[in-house]
RNA sequence: GCCCGGGUGGCGGAAUCCGGUAGACGCGAGGGGCUUAAACCCCCUUGGGCCCGAGUGGCCCGUGUGGGUUCGACUCCCACCCCGGGCACCA
């Protein structure tokens, strides 16, 4: 090892941070650009997937500045919520001192690899000035009607001893430890995303600049269902509603499904003939976990014992219990038409039930139910028409008799954001027997989390066993009173934390909006794909409600999203768990962060998953030593005037500044990398001939300049050792010049009938006819051509001639 | 089942957007140089097969499979197979 890394390494650490290169304020002046990388928990230690966010935002912030921009990169610590507070149960320490102990290793690691922020912004989500907001924010909310407290169905981990929301349940299984998730009934608090539902996803379609998966993963979520709702009668007494897509199939209606927990279930089978089997039934669904219920197979249910009354044509059909009904979806009930939908073909099969088809198949169907379009039949006066026109139709009539109209359902349901755990920010609610629910006074904010001994989660708040928080007065009558003792999701933290930056210390107000509204939108942001749905979703949505107060001037919070693959190794992901971990923190002493940095870079194409090798970070490393000794060794120049070998040495240079801008503006580092390699590897071979002075060092320059985003600290050490200035980080993006960049020469190929036949050097401004000319000249070509027709000559050039014989 | 990606040497990958030299660059491997020796470093070879007069040589095959379009296809179109991811009894 030639270089000593660690000493420049921390040095130019050093400089960077006492010079305050990376601080910076609002500039009108300047073109703003705005970089974040996702907030991380402090888990205690960086792993390779950071190096390598952390590597592409760096690279991102350094190269946006030297193009002129005013860079804003900040950095913060998710540091509220589930992992942060397993870690320190696993570890026996107290969430609080053991997350401030891991921020604090966490943060000498960052700045070990290089990767400068504006420091001066740092937030923390479990810092009383951070959560305080939080609080405020859950009042806004609460304010404008869209926080509640419902009792209903939720998702409960059994482990982690706490709900879930909905997004939090990957496969039935508890998104955090793989827990099979159970259903419970409890009273919690839901922010009311499904107002934001059409914009959410009508907004979708201006998101340019995100991935296509990204999007589609968000638009399945949301998952907008156009149709229509309407009342049923129970025959007897009773109704209950149904939605339905397919309303034009409503004479298809030969039996309905509750859900085993709707409602209504309990007054249809008391006393019927099936009631203990409807009983026992109901009992297993409701205890199948997710998982089970979930579970694609024979569709099983149960008759009521009650019939309903089809609207249209007044037949008495059976109302079944199936749990291939769902309460959570449309009403939890629906009209089953057997002839146009499979699942309740399945079940009317089974249970001996008539099937009317109400489309006409094509002559050639020999499926079962009939999903496509086809004129309408056995519909009365709907008979003959398309699907289309058929629900126009019969929703006019639904609409006249009073029973129903056309409905929009979605898919996407409110955001559960109560935990019965410790670490988080208190829900800011007293409830007060004289008052009800009474929120806290703003003045009154934060609500602190009180610290505790004993914070292990016993499927209640920890937070209700603390008597001197829970008991309180009422700020309204100062009647006694208790406190909400539920912690909020930590989602609802990075929802919004991206604002908070932009005027992190304001103890007056959440921010002021003038602040972000210079910063806004985030135009890069760069994370995991694990938080295609959860974060983005929610934080798109607190944007768009921050957008409706006049606190935000932008309704899409994130312009440009960029989703990085993940390390794995040995065919899997690398994670402590299984093992299998790269720690960068031996790499940095091993080989330096520039080597380890430059391996990110170079090692695949950064949407994609990326194997780890072993011995890759050794060939950067090697990269980079050659480098060194290039710039740093004596040789022996030799005083002549510009040739031939300078002129290409210079043109491939410029061509490489071409080649590396535009790669890493479409975020294609790993082949700007190369591109580097490749112009490395022919200034050595110009060194080794007899170089020129003024041509090495302006190619030396270049070079540098374009490893100063890649590998900062060993580009700003030669950059100051070569005289060339004091700090690389300030000097502009170099240009290339188009003139030097060209090509004198190039390899025209010379293909037969599409082959490959012969190679030839020619000046790059070689004519059609020239070029022609010359493929026909070859001997190789001639050779081939011999004795059979010329029928045509397709000349690209100066790249190829294409001669076609036979 | 539906919706996204993807399939190229021993490995990571390049060329794919916009059809025009397939395998850049790096890793690994083999050979050689330097060295008492090793490390470092440097040089050469490295998709498969074949031919000869052995060269700065030539031919054939080759980008998951089968078709198609084209002078020309890793690239575009159709069908299929496989891998990864997302969604999913969503009415």
């Amino acid at each position: 090892m030639s270089y000593d890394h660690e000493a420049i390494e921390a040095k130019w650490q050093e400089r960077w941070e006492s010079d305050r290169v990376f601080y910076v304020d609002e500039d009108p002046s300047r073109p703003k650009f705005y970089n974040v990388c996702m907030y991380p928990y402090p888990s205690g230690a960086i792993h390779q997937g950071h190096v390598r966010n952390y590597t592409y935002g760096d690279l991102l912030t350094r190269y946006k500045r030297m193009r002129g921009f005013n860079v804003l990169s900040p950095m913060g610590w998710d540091s509220f919520g589930l992992p942060a507070e397993n870690a320190a149960i696993t570890s026996g320490a107290h969430p609080r001192p053991n997350t401030e102990r891991q921020i604090e290793t966490m943060t000498a690691q960052i700045r070990r690899l290089g990767s400068m922020y504006d420091w001066d912004r740092e937030l923390a989500s479990h810092d009383p000035s951070f959560y305080k907001w939080d609080q405020w924010l859950f009042l806004e909310l609460f304010e404008h009607g869209l926080a509640y407290k419902a009792e209903s169905p939720v998702n409960w981990c059994p482990k982690d001893q706490t709900v879930l929301a909905n997004e939090q349940v990957i496969d039935g299984l508890c998104e955090r430890c793989d827990t099979p998730v159970v259903k419970k009934n409890l009273a919690q608090w839901f922010f009311k995303i499904t107002d934001y539902a059409e914009r959410l996803l009508a907004d979708i379609d201006g998101l340019e600049h995100w991935p296509e998966r990204v999007k589609t993963m968000q638009r399945n979520w949301i998952g907008r269902s156009e149709g229509a709702r309407f009342r049923i009668q129970v025959d007897g007494g009773g109704e209950f509603e149904v939605f339905t897509t397919r309303p034009d199939t409503i004479f298809g209606m030969t039996f309905c499904v509750l859900a085993p927990e709707h409602p209504l279930v309990e007054s249809l089978i008391a006393g019927s003939d099936t009631e203990a089997e409807a009983r026992a039934y109901i009992e297993t669904a409701i205890n199948a976990s997710e998982i089970d219920r979930l579970a694609e197979g024979e569709k099983t249910g149960v008759f009521t014992g009650a019939f309903a009354i089809n609207p249209v044509n007044e037949r008495r059909v059976p109302i079944y219990i199936a749990d291939y009904v769902l309460l959570g979806y449309g009403t939890g009930a629906i009209m089953a038409v057997p002839g146009q939908d499979q699942r309740d073909w399945d079940f009317a099969m089974r249970y001996g039930i008539d099937i009317v088809r109400t489309v006409q198949p094509p002559d050639d169907w020999e499926g079962e139910a009939y999903v496509g379009d086809g004129p309408t039949i056995n519909s009365d006066f709907l008979d003959g028409l398309h699907r289309a026109e058929a629900i126009e139709r019969i929703i006019a009539w639904l609409e006249d008799q009073g029973i129903g109209s056309a409905h929009v359902n979605w898919r996407l349901r409110d955001w559960l954001i109560s935990r019965q755990r410790y670490w988080g920010a208190p829900i800011p609610i007293i409830n007060c027997a004289q008052c009800g629910m009474v929120p806290v006074p703003r003045d009154d904010l934060p609500v602190l989390l009180p610290e505790v001994e004993d914070y292990l989660p016993k499927g209640r708040s920890p937070l209700a066993a603390v008597d001197e928080f829970v008991n309180t007065t009422c700020p309204n009558c100062d009647g006694p009173a208790t406190r909400e003792t539920d912690t909020m999701d930590t989602f609802v933290d990075s929802s919004w934390y991206f604002f908070r930056y932009a005027d992190a210390h304001n103890d007056e107000a959440i921010f002021d909006p003038s602040r972000p509204a210079y910063w806004m939108p985030v135009d890069q942001y760069i994370g995991g794909i694990e938080h295609a749905i959860l974060h983005l979703l929610y934080a798109r949505f607190i944007t768009k409600f921050l957008f409706d107060t006049g606190m935000s001037s932008v309704e899409e919070p994130f312009a440009r999203l960029f989703t990085q693959g993940m390390i794995t190794l040995a065919g899997s992901k690398m994670s402590k768990s299984k093992g299998n971990v790269v720690d960068p923190v031996e790499l940095f002493a091993s080989h330096g962060a520039d080597a380890l940095r430059l391996y990110h870079l170079f090692m695949g194409p950064p949407t994609d998953d990326a194997a780890w090798n072993e011995n890759g970070v050794d060939g950067t490393r090697r990269f980079l030593e050659r480098v060194w000794r290039m710039a740093t060794d004596d040789h022996g120049f030799v005083d002549r005037d510009p040739d031939e070998r300078d002129r290409e040495l210079l043109g491939l240079a410029h061509r490489t500044v071409r080649k590396v801008t535009e790669d890493i503006d479409r975020f294609h580092f790993n082949t700007a990398v190369p591109a580097l390699m490749i112009l490395s590897n022919a200034l050595g071979d110009y060194l080794d001939a007899s170089p020129r002075e003024a041509t090495a060092e302006e190619v030396v320059r270049l070079l540098l300049l374009m490893l100063s985003p890649m590998t900062p600290h060993i580009a700003h050490e030669l950059w100051q050792r070569r005289g060339l200035g004091d700090m690389l980080a300030t000097e502009p993006w170099p240009e290339w010049d188009e003139e030097l960049a060209r090509e004198e020469t190039v390899t025209m190929v010379i293909q037969v009938n599409g082959k490959v036949r012969d190679r030839l050097e020619v000046p790059a401004e070689i004519t059609r006819e020239q070029a022609e000319e010359a493929a026909l000249a070859s001997e190789k070509v001639r050779g081939w051509i011999d004795g059979q027709v010329v029928r045509q000559v397709i000349a690209r050039p100066p790249n190829l001639v294409n001669v076609v014989i036979g």
